[in-house]
RNA sequence: GCUCUCGUCGUUCAAUGGAUAGGACGCCUCCCUCCGAAGGAGGCGAUGCAGGUUCGAUUCCUGCCGAGAGCACCA
């Protein structure tokens, strides 16, 4: 409906910058622009006054037909109302539109030719260490853009670049190779919360001794050498952690195309050397080999012991990447505090010449904190393991249920549980803005209330139960839709596929959270003042078709979120 | 020291140049005769400080105060 504005106006005044938004109370009609402020400064009028000429001609060019009312409001605002036609045009194109409401329309044809490839790279945990609630965020928020660019009819590749190689290997085959020396204990199953016991103590002894530091770095390049033990070793570590985190991935419904960790790059890694230095973008500094970067540190590839480090494999993935799936895109969801990093990456990749084209994207996040806003570190002891935080969600929210419900079954009632408390944790952090830090508040974190994932649910089960009451009939007229309310809900619902495009263009989830936010109220108003069941048989089909409507677009935008809807709760 | 990010009701989070700064939690008042109160209606309540640019600034610029992160051989 914005387009509709848009177009009207483009053809009136040209190619000049405005915008046309949803207005901030219904009082300034449905959908405002600010185009007369913008055109006012160059044609040396008063915005009122070109606001003025803006709305007889199109009064003039429309007839009335889009719009019932076009008002000037200071300092230059054009406000616009739609005719009831219009909406209820909308309104059934929503209802022809069905369960696709919100998809881009394309042509089959122009969808296969024009296709876009986006590559996102996300939750990335490390092996050997146990899931934490920092991966957490890059694991939700990476699926929810995987969901919305897939529902946008893009080609999505989802990888899972595990950290899996590099010096934390060195520090664990160090201490568990001193682990086994010490007690002749064999070697037994080794747990992940064994990994980072052991990894923990060693590093804390590491820093009171300098020499373990230099065992570590041995034990690294052996490693990234070959060595038979330390391959074994590794491979140990790597199946038992793999396993663990499948299991979390599964409570949370996640799921990856590849599973590509920094390993799999490992053989690719000297190439890259020699070829940033046969082209001339690397050079030998201090022993080791940088790509300088204007402006920043330089970046190093190789250090002065030969050994490779995560820059390196980053630079080999994104070539590896390029090559095989050629993407348009890729996004790299990753903690702000790697920002220096990802713009050594892009600027090395630009010199380099990979994936020409292709625009890398560090789709960045604040970091979870503790309480006392401190930043939550494995080192420092002060790990809060995912399974611990799921667990807890889940148990609060089956607290609710069996109180809420006890008419339920018990088997329905723990599936309530599961997918409530899981939804809540998602929702807490995709219904905020990615980039600023959160803190880590079990309260907020699992709000079973008002701005939440539970809220959303509850809404749509009480559209279910409605649509469970009377069948929505076949036949209906939109012409039925006159109240107030309905159109109100109307609109509301023709703002999605404008929250989702938001969302998708600009890797930020919150706004279709808060999108969905906002309809969960809408619709809780609208079922406050607009009878639904007891309405005379034209307005009932209508407003039934609109229910369903309602609820077909909360469904699609909470499974985008990675929401599991319910039917009931 | 340098670079980057961030300071918004008591709390937590929105608002990337627009209208009376929006929601949620908490607190106060009211509402279950279409579905199901995990709901709805109303009230109280905020832009760190000082300048500047602009018709218009939470937003852009400068300085100060405060918080966090990063600054080549960790990931």
């Amino acid at each position: 409906m914005t387009e509709e504005i848009k177009s009207i106006l483009t053809r009136i005044a040209g190619s000049e910058a405005f915008t046309v938004e949803p207005t901030p109370d219904q009082k300034f009609g449905h959908y405002a622009s600010n185009i007369a402020m913008r055109l006012a400064g160059k044609a040396g009028k008063a915005p009122i006054e070109v606001a003025k000429d803006l709305r007889e001609k199109i009064i003039a060019i429309d007839q009335g037909k889009t719009f019932e009312k076009i008002e000037i409001a200071p300092p230059g605002f054009l406000n616009f109302w739609f005719s009831k036609s219009v909406l209820r045009r909308e309104f059934a194109r929503m209802v022809r539109t069905g369960k696709k409401w919100g998809k881009p329309v394309m042509s089959q044809k122009s969808l296969v030719k024009s296709r876009q490839v986006v590559v996102i790279d996300y939750s990335h945990p490390n092996i050997a260490k146990p899931m934490s609630v920092a991966h957490m965020r890059s694991t939700i928020i990476g699926a929810a853009l995987v969901n919305i660019f897939k529902w946008s009819g893009w080609k999505v590749i989802g990888d899972n670049h595990l950290g899996d190689w590099g010096k934390q290997f060195g520090v664990l085959i160090a201490a568990y190779k001193q682990q086994q020396g010490k007690s002749d204990k064999r070697q037994g199953t080794i747990s992940i919360d064994d990994l980072l016991k052991l990894y923990v103590d060693y590093s804390a002894r590491m820093k009171a001794d300098s020499a373990l530091e230099e065992v570590t770095r041995r034990e690294t390049k052996l490693l990234q050498d070959g060595n038979r033990d330390n391959v074994k070793i590794w491979k140990a570590f790597y199946k038992v952690s793999l396993a663990e985190f499948k299991k979390i991935y599964k409570i949370l419904g996640v799921r990856f195309d590849y599973y590509l960790g920094e390993s799999y790059y490992k053989a690719m890694l000297p190439g890259i050397i020699s070829d940033a230095l046969d082209k001339g973008v690397a050079v030998k500094s201090e022993g080791a080999i940088v790509i300088p970067i204007e402006g920043k540190a330089p970046f190093v590839i190789q250090k002065s012991d030969e050994a490779f480090l995560y820059a390196t494999t980053d630079l080999a993935a994104a070539k590896y990447r390029a090559e095989r799936f050629k993407p348009s895109l890729v996004l790299y969801v990753v903690d702000n505090g790697q920002s220096l990093h990802f713009e050594q990456l892009f600027g090395a990749v630009a010199k380099l010449g990979y994936g020409k084209g292709e625009r890398l994207v560090h789709v960045k996040f604040g970091l979870i904190l503790s309480e006392d806003m401190k930043k939550l570190s494995t080192r420092a002891g002060r790990h809060i393991s995912l399974e611990g935080v799921i667990s807890e969600a889940i148990e609060k929210a089956a607290k609710v249920v069996h109180e809420k419900r006890p008419d339920l079954s018990i088997r329905e009632r723990v599936k309530i549980a599961r997918a409530v408390g899981i939804a809540a944790l998602k929702f807490n952090d995709l219904s905020q803005n990615r980039q600023s830090d959160i803190a880590f508040r079990w309260e907020s974190m699992l709000s079973f209330e008002g701005q939440s994932a539970p809220y959303i649910m509850y809404t749509y089960t009480r559209l279910r139960s409605i649509l469970r009451k009377a069948k929505v009939p076949s036949k209906w007229n939109p012409e039925a839709v006159e109240s107030e309310g309905d159109f109100a809900l109307v609109l509301l619902l023709a703002r999605f596929p404008e929250a989702l495009e938001k969302a998708r263009s600009t890797f930020f989830p919150h706004y279709l959270a808060e999108y969905l936010v906002a309809l969960a109220r809408g619709v809780n108003r609208f079922y406050e003042t607009e009878p639904v069941l007891t309405a005379d048989a034209p307005v009932k089909a209508a407003r039934l078709r609109l229910i369903e409507a309602a609820g077909t677009t909360l469904c699609n935008g909470m499974k985008l979120l990675g929401i599991t809807p319910l039917e009931r709760m």
